[in-house]
DNA sequence: AACGCGGGGCA
DNA sequence: TGCCCAGCGTT
């Protein structure tokens, strides 16, 4: 198909046929634009739309949410994952805040130097705030323009990626540059979906190399095989006097900047029962007024490059042993304020602590 | 250029 | 269970 009529079937279909409301639609604040696209990050927008619109209420402003404490804006994002997005959130609102006087940048060359930015978010804010010619390159567009055009080279190799960018580049309209990126974004999302896309009422079904060759589902095409880690996390509750150690996550690894409990984990499954948590008790802290409360069933959860599975094990100290001292004990009531993995808070949730 | 990073929804 | 989602930073 030619690339031209691509472009104007697409707009077309979105001028009659697309309905997709989003609450930051059509906004033109770059701050509540870029707020969104960092939220939109590998996430539905299904998922996204209610952490959208609490941060939008809390920090109207990127002055506002410059000015907030990290605990605060890490709990508002608890529970949504890739949690290095929220620090250069942070990292880049204070930045606007400070050294550009809260005035968002206005061109693409500009806003891709922000931490958090990269090509994908840059173009939407471009185009959607200011109206410029760039090209979104998400998900979306890599499914519609492989099935459209046929392309098979692998999406997650460099080369696909230049491939599918110059490709994106070329059908762009660039005077309605905002509208088209909407257009092809909202076109994967509802009809040339990963999986059973509509091809049968897709506007586009007659000019589509992947429909006439049958290779819809062969495509998007990826060459790398997804590595699965299974780790064993096993959770001590350590309390004494209304208190309760918690640890701020600072190493590279999954959740950073979150908080957890003492953590000792194991590369492969322990079988803990109560005599020998004691033991472990007193070969760690070399103390025997420690008291193991109880040991809960064994929790599992699957993320996308690993799975955890572990346990909870509430222990309380008579006395808090030396080696313990220098760890942060939190007063229990305050455990709320902090954000926790999902995989803490599924235990939280049920179990009074 | 390759790798690691969450959690949810769907077939 | 496996795949994908309005991708990015690090090494």
């Amino acid at each position: 198909m030619l690339k031209s009529k691509f472009t104007s079937l697409l707009m077309q279909w979105h001028k009659k046929s697309n309905r997709r409301e989003m609450p930051w639609k059509g906004e033109k604040d770059p701050y509540k634009i870029w707020l969104s696209e960092i939220i939109l990050q590998q996430t539905r927008v299904e998922q996204g739309w209610n952490y959208y619109e609490r941060f939008i209420k809390k920090y109207p402003t990127i002055q506002q949410l410059a000015k907030a404490k990290d605990e605060e804006v890490f709990k508002l994002w608890e529970g949504l994952g890739y949690y290095n997005r929220c620090k250069n959130l942070l990292i880049t609102a204070r930045f606007i805040s400070k050294e550009l006087n809260g005035k968002f940048p206005n061109n693409y060359d500009k806003i891709i130097l922000l931490k958090g930015i990269g090509p994908y978010t840059a173009a939407a804010i471009s185009s959607f705030a200011f109206n410029l010619p760039y090209a979104v390159v998400d998900g979306n567009v890599f499914r519609v323009l492989s099935r459209v055009f046929g392309i098979e080279t692998a999406i997650d190799s460099n080369e696909g990626k230049k491939e599918f960018t110059k490709l994106a580049d070329e059908v762009l309209d660039k005077k309605n540059a905002g509208e088209y990126n909407q257009a092809i974004m909202d076109f994967g999302a509802t009809i040339c979906k990963p999986v059973s896309p509509s091809c049968s009422s897709c506007v586009l079904q007659k000019n589509c190399n992947a429909f006439k060759e049958g290779k819809v589902n062969l495509l998007p095409f990826k060459e790398k095989v997804l590595q699965k880690k299974h780790r064993w996390f096993y959770y001590f509750l350590m309390q004494h006097d209304n208190k309760i150690l918690v640890h701020k996550r600072n190493q590279k690894d999954i959740w950073e900047n979150l908080f957890e409990f003492y953590l000792f984990e194991s590369s492969e499954q322990i079988k803990w029962n109560n005599q020998l948590v004691q033991e472990w008790l007193n070969e760690q802290f070399a103390i025997k007024s420690a008291e193991v409360v109880s040991v809960s069933a064994i929790l599992a959860q699957q993320l996308t490059h690993q799975k955890i599975t572990g346990q909870f094990i509430k222990v309380n100290f008579k006395k808090v042993p030396t080696s313990l001292q220098h760890y942060k004990w939190l007063v229990i009531k305050k455990l709320n304020g902090l954000a926790f993995p999902k995989f803490i808070n599924q235990f939280l949730e049920k179990e009074i602590v």
